[in-house]
DNA sequence: AGCACAATACACTCGTGAGTGCATATTGAT
DNA sequence: ATCAATATGCACTCACGAGTGTATTGTGCT
């Protein structure tokens, strides 16, 4: 059974989906690296050994290639919220598990070309899926931070300008994270997420 | 008096600065609606009604019309960092100040320009400029936060990481900040200072 | 063996936009 | 009145990069 045609069939569809995958992991780097306008997908080509018109066969224009990227990245972000909101115990600990995993994914080759890229850099035709993705993230935020109000688990505060905040708080790393650097994912976003839940101003009474 | 020659150079000097000024605001509004690299200097100039030729004339090449967008921007944001400095109060007191310039500012036309910029759009030459403003700013936001940490007036927290935090919570609304929307500049900033000062959970009372 | 189709390369077109050379107008100084 | 400098437009060059037409190779299928 080994060379049925169904196993084949199979396998070569795996190995295509294997070169897209690795055309856009490419790609994404090299837009994290040096900008989306800034590269060319001849240099992408290039960094795979392969050439511009092999990455056309896979993918139909620059548009889409940054299109892909992004969309994994915002995926990931989806799956993050569905976890986290099946995830038992309080609002509230859901909310912590979704932000970590926010901050963690901000700082995944995907993710960091999510936080680096703005509307402008997509085709007219790319921003309705692109904000539909957006959208739900922020639908998905908001659901979590509203059970977390009205379990008490936390503060009564503003749900969309809260949402607002922590997004921006969240997607900042993505800007500024050196995987060389001294701090790790984890810590950064522990880190973070202290801060966000607890404020700045002093507790009235330190708990445990 | 009224026509000498002093008189006669200083306006000259000052409606060449006053045309300077005018290109540079033209750009980032448009550098801001379609981004720097999908708009051109031949568009810029369309807008003013004037030949592109006439911008090389201020200015040295697209790569500096930028440059000095963001160093507007940046240059706002040091001025608010000394502005708060200089009030009396708590430090938390001068440190609330702060937040509240800063978001405003990353709603005006040259702020909005900084959020939405990243390195990958300036040329080597620009970036040490603009690394020793954003390290200038990040300073002086440490600054304020240490002083509000010793005189006790907020929590002990962890300087470097939340000057992070909210820098990224702060810049925020130049993305989706949007003119036509409901909400003033002045309205988002008092809600996003006040989830950040204090944090999601509850408070253990609630103070006055 | 031969066919069909996927994969890949090479070399090209074509548009766009940054930056410039040159010619011209305007204005203050002598 | 004339000169120098500043301001501005027009038309151009030049490079770069997205996307494509076509040829070539490889591989499974019959």
């Amino acid at each position: 059974m080994q060379n049925s045609p169904f196993r084949n069939a199979a396998q070569r569809e795996a190995d295509r989906a294997a070169k897209r995958d690795a055309v856009l992991r490419a790609a994404v780097r090299m837009f994290n690296e040096r900008g989306f306008f800034a590269t060319s997908l001849d240099d992408v080509a290039a960094s795979l050994g392969i050439s511009k018109r092999t990455i056309y066969h896979y993918l139909a224009n620059k548009d889409q290639v940054l299109l892909e990227c992004i969309t994994i990245g915002l995926e990931q972000l989806l799956e993050a919220a569905d976890e986290a909101r099946a995830e038992p115990g309080s609002g509230r600990d859901r909310l912590v598990k979704f932000l970590h995993r926010y901050v963690e994914i901000n700082m995944d080759d995907f993710g960091i070309c999510v936080s680096r890229t703005g509307e402008e850099a997509l085709s007219r035709d790319s921003l309705p899926r692109y904000r539909a993705l957006k959208k739900k993230i922020d639908v998905a935020m908001r659901q979590i931070l509203t059970e977390a109000v009205e379990d008490g688990s936390i503060g009564p505060i503003d749900v969309k300008m809260t949402a607002f905040t922590l997004a921006g708080a969240l997607n900042w790393p993505g800007r500024w994270y050196d995987p060389e650097g001294e701090l790790t994912p984890s810590q950064i976003s522990k880190a973070m997420v202290r801060v966000l839940m607890g404020g700045l101003d002093p507790r009235n009474s330190p708990d445990a």
